[in-house]
RNA sequence: GUGGUUUUAGCUCAGUUGGUUAGAGCGCCUGAUUGUGGUUCAGGAGGUCGUGGGUUCGAGCCCCAUAUUCCACCCCA
């Protein structure tokens, strides 16, 4: 047969996955430093966990599977007839492979109630699986990287959110980055003020279009999603939204002043912006964007999204508070906050920029020649020692010719190689040839280490 | 889920209105060089042209189906 693998799910080789791990390792070390734990949970999920909680669309990506043994054997027969896929769904599948990271989180905390200290601080970095169409940066099987904080209201968790994104972007080399920031309580108080809260998303995806149809294609639009021209005007604040953050706040906290939960809403980045004033930045740029709205439907308070500005890339992170969310597994009463990277695409984003460190890469530091069998037997104590003292070290396993030992040591990237032959041996000094230069120098064991290490 | 696109040597790709034995570059193997890679030279191996049907005297090329790649929409990391 034919080898393949599924649709929107890839292969890594030895240098892939030393990139990834340089990724993974960068992200974690600024998850840790900001006093986040991890955790893994299992790949799959009961199905019941997962369905619901990411809206209609997002229940049609669950990569669902198959229950064990004779899987239709149960199945009610007027279902089955049915031909309706949605209906047995339930019958035949009850287990099914995570989605993200935020919902199994939850399931976790309301399981582990009473052994976790609140407010519980984790990260965690494994795969998820959608049954998406591939296409740029969009992978059927990809990692998410996660740090999510419950059981605090503070928005210092907020700020420092924008705190961990842009240190981890930062230290990964990325120079122009955008973290997008809004509220949803802003969201419903602009819905507030016209009255129609289930016309929001219509709105915002209106409004976002702004710059690319100008104004009246956007009031042309919103009319034509059900607008009236009253509702429009009370809109035009927020569509002609611009200048600095600042600016933005002063023209909501106008528009919005007939609504409390606006209100609260603007408060709250507010307050976001002022702890923030007191950490500094790197290269990342904050800015309020009311048309951020994302798909997902458990969002209560801040939204996050990142955008990198130097690719052409859908959003390589987000995030945002969810005050209900292990409300759905009986736990009431539990706020969380955070926030994911999207590794996959911040790899994409890199190889683009070049940004991955040819130190990521190298494996092996020497390889030791081998010969014959004289000198095989030789070099076994040395590549034992060299090891020993903590340097990566092969002894070539066939005593093939030269030629192709040093070939091998080229494609391999390997930077040093010593020779032993019959001259070697009898003086106890090896050849160690720098790959790079070409340099050769006769050195004993000792004078090597001091110099591999 | 909708629309489009790609698929030919290990890799990147040519291949004329359908016409004899399908090509190039790179890589790989062998030798020049029995103890020296990355440069050079000579030679060599490697293809069911994604898969399955169909049209035709004849298909890499035309038609249908299917898989796959990439792209846009929707949504998303």
């Amino acid at each position: 047969m034919k080898p393949g693998i599924p649709k929107g799910t890839r292969d890594f080789s030895p240098v892939e996955v030393a990139r990834r791990t340089y990724i993974f390792d960068t992200i974690k070390t600024v998850f840790r430093k900001f006093g986040y734990q991890p955790i893994e949970t299992p790949t799959m999920e009961n199905l019941s966990t997962l369905t619901g909680k990411y809206g209609e669309e997002g229940d049609q990506l669950i990569f669902k599977i198959l229950n064990s043994g004779d899987y239709l054997a149960k199945a009610d027969e007027q279902k089955l007839s049915a031909r309706n896929s949605k209906l047995v769904t339930f019958q035949i599948s009850e287990k099914a492979l995570r989605y993200d990271l935020t919902v199994p989180f939850a399931r976790y905390v309301v399981m582990h109630q009473n052994d976790i200290a609140m407010p519980f601080k984790r990260y965690q970095v494994q795969p998820v699986w959608r049954a998406d169409r591939p296409q740029k940066g969009r992978y059927r099987e990809f990692y998410q990287c996660d740090v999510d904080v419950v059981g605090s209201e503070s928005l210092l968790n907020e700020a420092e959110f924008i705190c961990i994104y842009d240190e981890a972007l930062s230290n990964l080399g990325l120079k122009d980055f955008t973290i997008k920031i809004n509220n949803r309580k802003i969201l419903s108080g602009i819905a507030d003020i016209i009255g129609k809260p289930e016309l929001i998303v219509d709105m915002t995806v209106a409004i976002d279009k702004l710059d690319k149809i100008g104004y009246d294609g956007v009031t042309k639009e919103l009319a034509e999603k059900g607008f009236t021209a009253t509702d429009i005007e009370k809109l035009r604040p927020f569509i002609e939204l611009s200048g600095t953050n600042t600016d933005k706040l002063d023209v909501m906290k106008q528009a919005l002043a007939a609504s409390e939960i606006g209100k609260k809403g603007i408060e709250e980045i507010e307050t976001i912006f002022e702890y923030l004033s007191s950490f500094e930045l790197n290269n990342a740029k904050v800015e309020l964007d009311i048309t951020l709205a994302r798909g997902l439907n458990y969002y209560t308070g801040a939204i996050f999204e990142v955008k990198s500005n130097e690719v052409q890339m859908g959003s390589i992170g987000g995030g945002g508070r969810y005050d209900d969310l292990t409300g759905m597994f009986g736990l009431k009463g539990v706020t969380g906050a955070g926030i994911s990277f999207g590794a996959d695409r911040i790899y994409d984003v890199m190889l683009e920029l070049n940004l991955f460190p040819d130190s990521a890469t190298v494996s092996t530091q020497v390889l030791i020649t081998n010969f014959d069998k004289l000198a095989e037997k030789y070099a076994l104590p040395v590549v034992a020692k060299l090891r020993k003292e903590g340097i990566s070290s092969e002894l070539y396993p066939a005593s093939a010719k030269l030629q192709k030992q040093m070939k091998y040591a080229d494609a391999k990237n390997i930077p040093f190689v010593v020779l032993i032959g019959d001259e070697e041996m009898k003086s106890g000094k090896l050849t160690l040839k720098n790959m790079h230069s070409g340099d050769q120098e006769q050195l004993d064991i000792d004078e090597i280490i001091a110099k591999l290490k």
